[in-house]
DNA sequence: TGATATTGGTTGAGTACTCAACTGAAGAAC
DNA sequence: GTTCTTCAGTTGAGTACTCAACCAATATCA
C-alpha cells in the first residue's frame, strides 16, 4: 500500500512549465487589458460576441454558447446578463423548448464587435504571432490539441461544431440580424 | 492618413489561436481546481508559497515576491493578507528600509506546501507533460520564451534572478525557517 | 397517469482580481 | 535643512468567476 512515488518534474520540465506560466499570464494580461480599455468588457465577453457573430442568425442556445465559449453555464448566464445591460445581446425564449433561452447578438453588439476587432486582432498578432515562426505556430497548435485531447475537461472541436449545427434548428426562426456585412462571412478573422 | 490595413489572422493562425485559448483555459481550470480542492487556495497563492520556499531564509521583500510570482503589488498585498490569515505567511518589517515589508513562509505554510506539492505536481504532469513528447516540451518552452521576449510586459527571467539575489541582503537577518528537509533544496520540483 | 430523474438556466453568496487613490518613507534638488 | 519626487506597500470600490442551491420544464418509466 506504499504511496506511488511522486513523479517530480525534471529541471527541463520545470523550466518549461514556468516559462509557460509566465508567458501565458503576461499574454492574457495584455490581451485582456487592451480589450478592457477599448471596449470595457473582458476577453471572455468578447469571445461570446464572436461566437454569436459566427452562429446562424447571430443566435445560440445558452448551453451551446457556453460550450462554444468554454464557459460554465453560470458564468455565461452572468456574462450574458451584463452584455444584455449594455444592449449588445438579447435573450429570447426558445420556441422549441420552453426551458431554453436563446442569446442573440443585437445590431449594437454587432457594431461594437466590428469596431473592436481590428485593434484586438492587431494585439493578438503583436503579442503572439509576430513573435513566432510559422513552424512554431504549427507546433503550438499541435501542443494545444494534445493537451486538450488528454482529458482536460473541455469542449472538443467536434462538440463545438455539433452545437453550432444543432442550434441552427432552434435559432433559425428568430434571426433577423444584420446579415449582410457580417464578419461571420469570413469566420476565421476575429481571433476569439 | 489611411488606416493601416488590419492584418487579420489567417485560417491557420485562427485555428492555432483558438486551440491555444481552449487548451490553456481547460488546463488552468484543471490545475486550479485540483489545488483549490486540496488546499483551499488558488494556484496563484500556491505560486507565492513556492517562491518563498525557494528564497533564502524563506523570505522575500513584497515587491520582489510580486515580480517573482508575476503579480501586481496590489494583488500580492491582498494575497499575502489572506495567506497571513491562514497562518501560512508572516509579514515582517524590513530592517534596512522602513517602508518595506518582508513576507516569510511560516512552518505551517511550509508544511502545507509540502503536503500539497505531490498531488499538484502529479496533476501538472497528467494534464500537460504526459500529453507531450520531449520535443514538444522544448518547443513549448521556446515558444513561451519568444512570447515573453516580445515585449509582453512581465518579469524577465533575469529580473527574477536579480530580485532573489537582492532580497537575500534584506531577508538574511530575519530567517529562521525550517531549513532542513526544505524542498527548496531541489528547487526544480514544486512546479510553481 | 403520476412519480422520479434529468436538463436548461438563473440566482446569491463568497472570493479573487483590477484600478485608482492613498500613506509614509527615502532620495534628489536646491 | 526644505521642498519635490519617487518608491513600497495598503486600501476600498467595483467587477468577474466559482460553487451550490434552486426553479421550471422535459424525459423516463412504472
Amino acid at each position: 500500500m506504499a504511496e506511488p512515488e511522486t513523479r517530480w518534474l525534471t529541471a527541463d520540465e520545470q523550466q518549461a512549465w514556468r516559462a509557460f506560466l509566465t508567458a501565458t499570464h503576461s499574454l492574457f494580461a495584455a490581451i485582456d487589458g487592451q480589450l478592457q480599455r477599448a471596449t470595457g468588457v473582458p476577453h471572455g465577453y468578447y469571445e461570446i460576441l464572436v461566437r454569436l457573430s459566427e452562429a446562424p442568425g447571430l443566435a445560440l442556445r445558452m448551453s451551446q454558447l457556453a460550450e462554444a465559449s468554454t464557459s460554465s453555464k453560470s458564468r455565461l448566464s452572468h456574462a450574458v446578463a451584463r452584455l444584455e445591460e449594455r444592449g449588445w445581446v438579447e435573450r429570447l425564449d426558445c420556441p422549441t423548448d420552453r426551458r431554453g433561452q436563446v442569446a442573440q447578438l443585437t445590431p449594437a453588439g454587432f457594431a461594437a464587435l466590428e469596431a473592436a476587432a481590428p485593434a484586438h486582432v492587431e494585439q493578438v498578432r503583436r503579442i503572439m504571432f509576430d513573435q513566432l515562426s510559422p513552424e512554431q505556430v504549427a507546433q503550438l497548435r499541435a501542443i494545444s490539441e494534445a493537451i486538450l485531447a488528454g482529458g482536460a475537461p473541455a469542449a472538443s472541436a467536434g462538440a463545438v461544431a455539433d452545437c453550432l449545427a444543432e442550434s441552427a434548428e432552434c435559432a433559425g426562426d428568430l434571426a433577423e440580424g444584420p446579415d449582410e456585412e457580417c464578419p461571420g462571412q469570413d469566420p476565421a478573422n476575429l481571433a476569439g
